[in-house]
DNA sequence: CCAGACGTTGTT
DNA sequence: GTCTGG
DNA sequence: CCAGACGTTGTT
DNA sequence: GTCTGG
């Protein structure tokens, strides 16, 4: 993945600890389990406008697809490219996220993902989170399309020592910006200084994570205390005394 | 040069 | 709009 | 980018 | 080897 996410708190508790209100906060309503596919709103601070929290769909949309020439409407180019993540190595090559990469960074508010792990063939989600399920920040790209209504996406790098464990099919985890880095990420820079956060400003903090029910692999729209219970995990090498 | 693409990783 | 593929 | 071309003119 | 065509 990452394709399902988490932002399981309040309004009140997210603007008191990003120093930033909603921008529309009649609008937010918190989650536990956010699936990309149907296409949900991530909550983000833009480079551009940064004193605030936007609403932002999920799945980037490049300017050049929001004309009248454009031979794809927005939601039939998410569709077909699956622009739910970035890949932080290369999104300044591609056309799709370049002109974003250069100028339209921003932060992405979460406090949990899911991540596949592999085992005999099967597939199993676990849910990723902070101690005392604090709140994070994903390092994001966005486009502004009319009306304020902005596209996102998370930027995605190679896995640490703890991801290769967990997403142990494609080896991908992503960029959770450690705090040092929140700012710096929405600020202006140059290419090499937004390489350098690619690089090295992965949080810091230490992931937990525990297997949780395959469920939401059937119901997108899954929600509930459920889709963040521990279940028995598929691999044994997760069970033993409840070391994770 | 021009036509066509523009993306990443899921999950059965 | 800009890059890639043929 | 790669595959394929890569040339000129007479003459019965 | 280098240019052209697609």
């Amino acid at each position: 993945m990452c394709y399902k996410t988490a932002l399981d708190k309040k309004a009140e508790e997210i603007t008191k600890q990003t120093g930033r209100s909603f921008h529309i906060p009649e609008e937010f309503a918190s989650y536990k389990h956010n699936d990309a596919f149907t296409k949900p709103n991530l909550y983000i601070i833009p480079q551009d406008a940064p004193a605030k929290i936007y609403p932002a769909v999920w799945g980037l949309v490049p300017d050049f697809i929001n004309t009248a020439d454009s031979s794809l409407t927005p939601s039939e180019y998410v569709n077909r490219y699956k622009t739910f993540n970035a890949r932080g190595e290369e999104f300044f090559e591609k056309r799709s996220y370049k002109s974003s990469a250069e100028g339209q960074r921003c932060l992405i508010l979460a406090d949990g993902f899911y991540e596949p792990h592999h085992y005999k063939g099967k597939s199993q989600p676990f849910f990723c989170y902070l101690e005392n399920r604090a709140l994070f920040a994903f390092a994001g790209l966005y486009t502004k399309l009319d009306h304020e209504l902005y596209t996102t996406t998370i930027v995605t790098v190679e896995a640490n020592k703890t991801f290769e464990l967990v997403h142990n099919n494609k080896k991908r985890m992503p960029l959770v910006l450690d705090d040092s880095f929140q700012e710096d990420w929405i600020s202006d820079l140059n290419t090499n200084q937004v390489k350098e956060i690619v690089t090295s400003g992965f949080t810091n903090s230490s992931f937990q994570y525990h297997p949780v029910t395959n469920e939401i692999y059937k119901n997108r729209t899954m929600q509930g205390d459920k889709t963040q219970e521990r279940v028995d995990a598929f691999d044994p090498q997760f069970n033993q005394g409840g070391l994770f």
